[in-house]
DNA sequence: TTATAGTATTAGGTGAGCCTAACTTAGAGT
DNA sequence: ACTCTAAGTTAGGCTCACCTAATACTATAA
């Protein structure tokens, strides 16, 4: 039951599965360019992960010159890798305050290597955390993860409030940026207006309003639950003034 | 000036600086022994060690057939990766409860692979301490340890009493019998008596005496500062009660 | 002094994980 | 249907870090 992949095929079956989740459909060209990795090299990798030797089941399938689709138990792997390095970065950043950039690449390195016993250790110094730092959600030991919840920011109407769970964290000046506006897990966000030409939103938070990009609003996720018309908000302000002065 | 050596090459001048501690000779032998390595393999490696190619220095020096032993260069690797596995030690026996064993060999699997920040957040984290839990010095950023007040137990003459500020990491049955005794780094140790053969010798800890096999006496360290004969300690102990009489 | 045991080295081989260069395939445009 | 391009695969080669088996050296005991 114990799988005992090298940390390089561990790294290619979590980039499957974030490449899966980002755009739908994993090609090896996907992966090269994520990894930084020459095409033929990854083409051979995922031979290898398509396999069967010991009979336990392959980790990917592969459909030559189509694309690559992980196998539950390659799943698995990809899910305990990232709960490794989100429970890593969400402890680096809380217990020795590094910075969200850095905390990123230095849990990407560490995670293959701490052992069943830290990771149970360190979830449990964070109070089992259901997301890091940016709402990346960390997945559970049984390699499981729900993001039923979880909807693209741009998917949001003109006039709808929601809360924002989720940031991306994989550009650091990307990140910076979003921090300045102050969109970062847990505010609260309106959509005033979308442009029909040029793929601009334009956001509400607090007082400020800040024209979005397209292609960000797609990496900032909201929580389905929490999404309501601005009108509906304001009138919940109104029924929890009504209930204070009572 | 940046050293860029593979974990294994560090963990290889690591252990050339271990044995030649513990030993004061480093054969190709003990290094395979202690890294579970065939010496065939450790040949190799010394003999890439052994070479200078960047100009910038070799970290070995080897005679065939003779030893081996650190350069300055070498020697500050080695130095540099029981820094990283110490301050961890320390970091994740304090910060995450982790007993000592544990903590052992996590810190011995994850020292190659911290960043210097990291590291540095760690070491100011801990306050910068001098030694982890064991006792072992944490060599300063520059590679340097001091190590020229530290003696072994087993010098010590009878009659003697010293601080015990080492006790051997290696084997985790051996740790936790020391600590029963109560013969951990801080504590107060007497010879009462050494046999004239079997090297045993009597400590005396507080109340208790107890027997310790030489091979263990050689492997504790004392202060040699603290030493003292144990007749000037009670001259002192009777110095310190008048003076809280007066 | 020479035989021998123990230690070290060399020669040759393996698998992992990357590379480049050459070839094959799929799909889109003419 | 044919052609061209982009994507994918295969072939062959490299380094690293290990291995085994054969050989060479050293030091000690006869
Ligand atoms: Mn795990
Ligand atoms: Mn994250
Ligand atoms: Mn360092
Ligand atoms: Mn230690």
């Amino acid at each position: 039951m114990q799988e005992c992949l090298s940390a390089s095929e561990q790294e290619y079956l979590k980039t499957v599965l974030l490449v899966q989740q980002k755009t739908g459909h994993v090609t090896i060209q996907a992966l090269a360019a994520r990894m930084e990795i020459k095409p033929a090299s990854v083409s051979a990798m995922i031979r290898r992960l398509a396999q069967d030797e010991d009979a336990q089941g392959a980790y990917v399938m592969h459909t030559p010159y189509q694309g690559v689709t992980l196998t539950r138990r390659g799943e698995k792997v990809a899910m305990e890798l990232l709960r490794h390095q989100r429970l890593l970065e969400l402890f680096l950043a809380t217990t020795l305050d590094m910075s969200w950039e850095q905390v990123h690449d230095e849990a990407e390195h560490l995670a293959p290597f701490i052992s069943e016993d830290l990771e149970e250790r360190i979830a449990a110094r964070l109070g089992h955390p259901a997301r890091d730092q940016h709402g990346d959600p960390i997945p559970s030991r049984e390699g499981i993860v729900d993001l039923t919840d979880d909807m693209p920011l741009s998917a949001l109407e003109v006039g709808m409030q929601a809360k924002v769970v989720r940031v991306p964290d994989e550009d650091p000046a990307l990140l910076r940026y979003l921090a300045t506006l102050g969109l970062i897990p847990g505010a609260w966000i309106t959509v005033e207006a979308r442009t029909p030409y040029g793929d601009i939103l334009t956001v509400r938070m607090g007082e400020a309003t800040h024209p979005l990009a397209g292609e960000v609003a797609r990496g900032v996720s909201i929580s389905a639950m929490s999404r309501r018309s601005a009108q509906a908000s304001l009138e919940e302000q109104e029924r929890k003034h009504e209930k204070f002065l009572t």
